[in-house]
DNA sequence: CCTATAATTAGTAAAATTATCATTTGAACT
DNA sequence: AGTTCAAATGATAATTTTACTAATTATAGG
């Protein structure tokens, strides 16, 4: 998705376009690596000196909550990674236990059997599966 | 899977089974809900009065590499929780982006279509899936 | 039973993330 | 252009999680 439209798609949803909000965007969508909150900021520091951690916090649960990022947890290590995730791009994450690395897959390995083409020798111990959406009290509330 | 034999698995991974760690894994493998870190803490405390949550990170952590718990993050809400995943009671999870509800699925919706029976209403708007393991280099390593 | 060793613990500090709130600002409407 | 209002920002504090280290302790072996 091309970043007007999305622009597009936060304001008629009722959010606003500010620069720091727009700047963040753009870093997200022209990384090529997930990214730190630390290291997103101080990529929107550079047209936006005084942009608080907070507001980069916020803008990634934001983004997240409209399903345009994805974070990825690395199970108890360290900070989490932010990514944005194009139309169609959807892919899921081998996280190593020892080192933290997050490798991307394009594919579902077999749990608990599977070897990423990435690392083939990526032993699997485990996974999580977690939807996010609104429960049903939310969805009326909003 | 019994209290003796999860000690009887750790003890041949090398782990040492001290007072403050049997006590965290009983807790976890009595409680029927998802715990946060603070939680286990409190009751760890009833017969350990100065244990530390650093050492309650620590064992959640080791029993998360072991397999035997399941961290589910809340989408960028307050704490994470850490549950006991005995052996075939493996299960995903639906989480409410607004009020940080964790709804436990027996079965797994059709990703954006579904509908949890525990809250038909509930409507999903992403999903996550995260494999865990070592990777080759971290497997030779050990 | 005693010793040696490595794992674990508790304490402390640091880092990451979330909460609170006063102020600012984008956007809609005059 | 001016006004209004809700959303967003930045500052700060609080909470959650991780890192570091010296002291303790479970365990294996003598």
């Amino acid at each position: 998705m091309q970043l007007e439209q999305v622009l597009k798609q936060l304001k008629e949803k009722g959010h606003k376009l500010t620069p720091q909000r727009q700047s963040i965007l753009k870093i997200l969508m022209m990384s090529k690596v997930p990214m730190t909150a630390l290291e997103v900021r101080q990529k929107v520091q550079k047209s936006h000196p005084r942009v608080s951690l907070n507001t980069v916090y916020l803008n990634l649960l934001m983004l997240t909550q409209m399903g345009l990022v994805i974070q990825t947890h690395l199970q108890n290590r360290t900070a989490s990674r932010f990514e944005y995730q194009a139309e169609g791009s959807h892919h899921h994450h081998a996280i190593c236990l020892s080192c933290g690395k997050s490798i991307c897959l394009d594919h579902v390995p077999e749990p608990k059997a599977g070897k990423p083409e990435e690392d083939p020798g990526f032993q699997i111990l485990g996974h999580t599966l977690e939807f996010y959406g609104y429960c049903s009290s939310c969805k009326k509330a909003s």
